[in-house]
RNA sequence: GUGGCCGUAGCUCAGGUGGUUAGAGCGCGAGGUUGUGGCCCUCGAGGUCAGGGGUUCAAGUCCCCCCGGCCACCCCA
């Protein structure tokens, strides 16, 4: 490295070709499947104001206590890099009140101030939806769904979907006050854990935190919690009718649509917005420390929450650097090269090029141009490095008669020189047939 | 934020216990063909050994700091 050399932020990257064509592909994937299921792409700002995700995330969650990239601009307001999808979704879908139920999906970075390993970055992006201004449990039904055929469809093998259920206002309170008092009857937590210590005593940490969010604990790995809470009352018996009702419309609906699910009593995603329906994907491909490629839940309260309509909703955001990392798909990008790909090999390095690339171009061929003026050795080099189909060479001879040479690179063929009124049909005949301009894909 | 491991050409890496001009493979460029790629051969460019400070006659090699990467914790995507 270069003294003084710039580069990148800690725990941000470049995504360059090939790597970028995984991208590209999971992208254009993405947005054709959730298409199908009539969402439509939504494009926010990746600067909020920083109350927008501390109402809507919650003053208590890691992220917006400890994560979040905040800081003031320069005209003094507190803003922040969104650390997440969905509040900003709910953001807009407030100020602009689009009829619902709106279906949204999205494609974004998102940033959190962490150490950053294998999976886990300062930023990295997200693919997700969300449908705002429904409580229809077909709603989730339809969500998760999508989430699930979407992961299926890139082979990525022994992903396990997580299912839960976190409660509504109604209920929820009770429930913690249930758990708190559990957590702090244990014989090893909170007071009598000097006296007792061992046996059931919460880690450190939750022992310090459980009473402001008691459900935190169910989620923790550590054995100690682990073992503490294995007899605690469970979210499930918790419920109140209507959120009982829901959760087995849910999973009767997943059943219909033969969609495996684990339910997972331990459940409880990070942010404070969450209710009843939670679900996550996890993936044995990464290693056990960051296994969730994605997940979402229902959120009803979020939108009044930040100061909107009652608009109950549910959403999800899947990781793309995990879904890459779990994953396969696109592996063998980069390898083919371009079928319909043309390097046009000037050895005078001059402008004649530029009219035949343009030329070729518009008959839907992909097209390198050389630039530098280099011995035709070089330049064919340079062109099979490419995996162009083939050259198109343009030297003096052709300059004078008004040719040009067309050499097959890839397969079977003979290098011909034709005049150059008949140079994209002689193409034509040598490489795959070009995809003309009105025959990709269609957008209707 | 805490702890551990690591950092040599664009990439992947060699460089026992400190000792002269720091190497290889791949990639890149030129040549072997007067205008013809892939395979092969030859030659070449490219490194203040991440950066800074210290110990020493002498540091890629030892010490400190810093930056970056990886891993674990935490938490999540």
């Amino acid at each position: 490295m270069l003294k003084g050399e710039v580069r990148s932020l800690t725990g941000t990257h470049d995504v360059l070709w090939p790597e970028s064509e995984r991208w590209e592909r999971l992208i254009s994937g993405f947005a054709q499947h959730v298409r199908s299921y009539g969402f439509r792409l939504l494009i926010t700002p990746v600067i909020e104001e920083t109350r927008l995700f501390s109402r809507g995330i919650g003053e208590e969650s890691d992220v917006v206590g400890k994560e979040m990239y905040v800081f003031q601009d320069r005209g003094g307001r507190s803003v922040t890099l969104r650390p997440e999808g969905t509040a900003p979704v709910v953001r807009s879908f407030i100020q602009h009140r689009p009829p619902v139920p709106w279906k949204v999906w999205y494609v974004t970075p998102a940033f959190r101030y962490e150490r950053p390993q294998a999976g886990r970055y300062r930023q990295h992006h997200q693919l997700g939806v969300e449908v705002i201004g429904s409580s229809s449990p077909a709603v989730d039904v339809e969500v998760i769904e999508c989430a699930v055929r979407f992961v299926e469809g890139l082979g990525i093998t022994g992903t396990r979907l997580l299912l839960n259920s976190m409660g509504c206002r109604d209920c929820r309170p009770d429930y913690e006050e249930q758990l708190r008092n559990y957590l702090a009857a244990l014989p090893g937590s909170a007071e009598a854990r000097e006296e007792i210590g061992g046996a059931n005593a919460l880690c450190e940490y939750h022992a310090a935190t459980y009473r402001e969010a008691p459900l935190r604990v169910l989620d923790c790995k550590r054995e100690s919690c682990r073992r503490s809470t294995g007899d605690a009352p469970r979210l499930a018996a918790g419920l109140c009718d209507a959120c009982r009702e829901h959760a087995s419309f849910v999973t009767a609906g997943l059943d219909a649509l033969g969609v495996n699910y684990e339910r997972d009593h331990r459940l409880v995603r990070g942010f404070d917005y969450y209710t009843r329906t939670t679900f996550e994907f996890v993936s044995p491909a990464l290693d056990a420390a960051q296994d969730a490629i994605g997940g979402g839940g229902r959120y009803d309260g979020l939108s009044e929450i930040l100061g909107g309509p009652a608009a109950p909703s549910i959403g999800f955001g899947i990781g793309i650097e995990r879904l890459l990392l779990a994953s396969d798909a696109g592996k063998g990008a980069g390898e083919g090269g371009g079928s319909d790909r043309i390097f046009v090999a000037d050895l005078t390095a001059g402008s004649a090029q530029l009219t035949v690339a343009s030329e070729l171009r518009r008959a839907g061929f992909s097209v390198d141009c050389s630039f530098e003026e280099r011995s035709l050795k070089g330049l064919l080099r340079t062109a099979d490095g490419l995996g162009a189909a083939a050259a198109l060479i343009i030297g003096r001879r052709e300059l004078d008669d008004g040719t040009v040479t067309v050499k097959p690179l890839r397969g079977q063929g003979e290098q011909v020189t034709v005049p150059r009124g008949e140079m994209v049909a002689a193409i034509g005949r040598l490489v795959r047939a070009p995809v003309g301009r009105d025959a990709g894909p269609a957008d209707s």
